[in-house]
DNA sequence: GATCTTTGTGGAATCGATTCCACAAAGATT
DNA sequence: AATCTTTGTGGAATCGATTCCACAAAGATC
């Protein structure tokens, strides 16, 4: 391995010298310059980037921490955070928690240990100790998908995007709505998707039944179980059905396809999410387009101002975009 | 920021003999190890990865070169590749192209001067000039998805999966089938799989009319266009159809659905990838499922073996299993 | 009791960069 | 001509770990 010492020799200057021409820091005459220059580029030398982070406290990698890679919404987030990263050099050390809330907390002190410059948390957990941790942290952070006093994040308007949409069933002429959730623990997804929900609902004076309301767990399959346990257990069937994911109104739809409803005139169906699959469904899936990319790229912009000391938001909430299709 | 000299220091030892609790190497008296320990406890100290890096040359980091990571193909070969990585301690620092074959090039030599311990490629390019840099990288390598010489690699048997799927559509009666591909430049996705269909209709001495066989991109709408393209310009229509991937295959028949074909009675179909959504799509998509998780296990267990000089195969072809569903 | 091993510990060099400080030469200012 | 700035360069300390080597004490072997 070629190191600052050997292209010092073979220019014949000193370490320093090389490091200059390197950082473009300090005072070096023009022929020194060239001269150092043409050995890199003829060596190919590159600088040794822990001897370097040892030295400088940087290490230009964030780490990112998700709960799996899996779905559509982390790796659109991730290919946002990389894309805005890596314009300004930094990498992205990947953690990935699967599912295991545990691993979390284990992967915060790991990165820490490995000198990232910032982290971002894709959350889907926000327990008081968790957010007690990430503040003693002491490292830029910030947080996606979820809303959390005094952690920078970047949010989406959950509550608002599940009022539109129980909105717009309502505008359709349905009185009766059904709700495919997911954990109230998880409060983006869980807890204000169901909110927006219900609060719209009682806004329009419109009653909901108990066994209207299911739940699942992210997954296709549990949207058709949370399906199936509606009509069966219904006493009056609902007409519509909010599901707060795409994957759960896609295991809604497989449901209601096998057992013959028409889809919209016997059961309108929406979901959140805007997969890529959502559009060529049969009949294409009415749902909300959050932007997730975006995300991702705004998350970055809020990390490198915190490691760069500029001025940054410590909240974003993205806006976010209907997209009303057959389903409805 | 707490050092092992302030460890040292608070426990009236040397640094050596905290770096000796440590990584448990050399003797240690159980008096002496204890006391470290405890101060280590309390104090939460955990050694700079960076300075260990810097003196000891090992990272504990793969770095992951991929095209993309919002299909389902790559982000299940990192989550196999995570899963076996960070049982050993081992984290991976992504890097992702986005299809861009200039960056592969880049990030090979960036994940270099970062020091990683291995690099794993989750490949879509052979050119020779890639494998070239490759074989000089003079740093454990894996390949995935592609078969290379001299290269270490984990590959997928395209050529017989192509086949296998060929014949299964011709015992199902079918005899002119198409056939909607992807670049040759691909070698594993784009050629072996035509080249397995092609040479299973030779076998069976069954013509392919020239425009049966179309081009896609590896997105649903580009076979979708493909589809149409069969459609329109064939002379004699085909009765099935084999997509190289099960995205190719959505596009597909969204396309037939859309004209009032009906699935398999007017047009068999056939994916390869098992992607999530193929087994809720009506009908359910028969494909083939390459355990990609596996995949990513496996090269895990390759790159490992390399920095470790355990023994390790040069080349892994993994099996795969047909999956038989309602679109044939 | 002399000699050899095993056990236990620390001093100091080392990894490969950055950066503080000293110093000299050249140019600018009086 | 004396003094002050600017420019250019290198020596050496430093970042925080690991590891080679030296050395001493305790046990084992004869």
């Amino acid at each position: 391995m070629i190191t600052i010492k050997d292209i010092a020799e073979m220019a014949n200057v000193s370490r320093t010298t090389v490091s200059r021409v390197i950082n473009n820091s300090g005072y070096v005459s023009e022929e020194v310059r060239k001269r150092v220059e043409k050995i890199i580029e003829e060596t190919g030398y590159m600088p040794n980037v822990n001897a370097k982070s040892l030295r400088t406290k940087q290490s230009k990698v964030i780490g990112v921490i998700l709960p799996t890679i899996q779905t559509e919404t982390p790796s659109r987030v991730v290919t946002g955070l990389s894309r805005e990263l890596s314009k300004h050099g930094y990498q992205i050390l990947l953690a990935n928690t699967d599912h295991d809330v545990k691993k979390e907390y284990e992967y915060l002190d790991l990165l820490k240990v490995r000198q990232v410059d910032g982290i971002v948390l894709i959350a889907t957990n926000t327990e008081p100790k968790l957010i007690e941790k990430l503040k003693q942290m002491d490292i830029p952070l910030v947080m996606i998908g979820q809303e959390a006093e005094d952690i920078v994040h970047v949010a989406y308007d959950d509550y608002h995007v599940a009022r539109d949409l129980t909105r717009l069933l309502i505008e359709k002429g349905h009185q009766k709505i059904g709700f495919i959730g997911v954990t109230e623990t998880d409060r983006a997804v869980g807890y204000l998707r169901k909110k927006g929900f219900l609060d719209e609902m009682k806004a329009n004076g419109l009653a909901v039944e108990r066994n209207w309301i299911q739940q699942g767990i992210f997954d296709i399959d549990s949207g058709r179980d949370a399906m199936e346990k509606i009509i069966t257990y219904s006493r009056e069937r609902p007409t519509a059905i909010l599901a707060v994911t795409d994957r759960l109104a896609i295991g809604a739809m497989s449901y209601l396809k096998n057992n013959n409803y028409r889809i919209p005139e016997d059961m309108a169906l929406v979901g959140i999410g805007a997969s890529e699959i959502s559009r060529y469904i049969d009949p294409p899936l009415t749902t909300v387009d959050y932007q997730n990319e975006k995300a991702g790229e705004e998350a970055a912009k809020l990390i490198l101002n915190q490691i760069n000391s500029k001025p940054f938001k410590k909240k974003i909430v993205l806006d976010y975009r209907l997209i009303v299709r057959d389903s409805v």
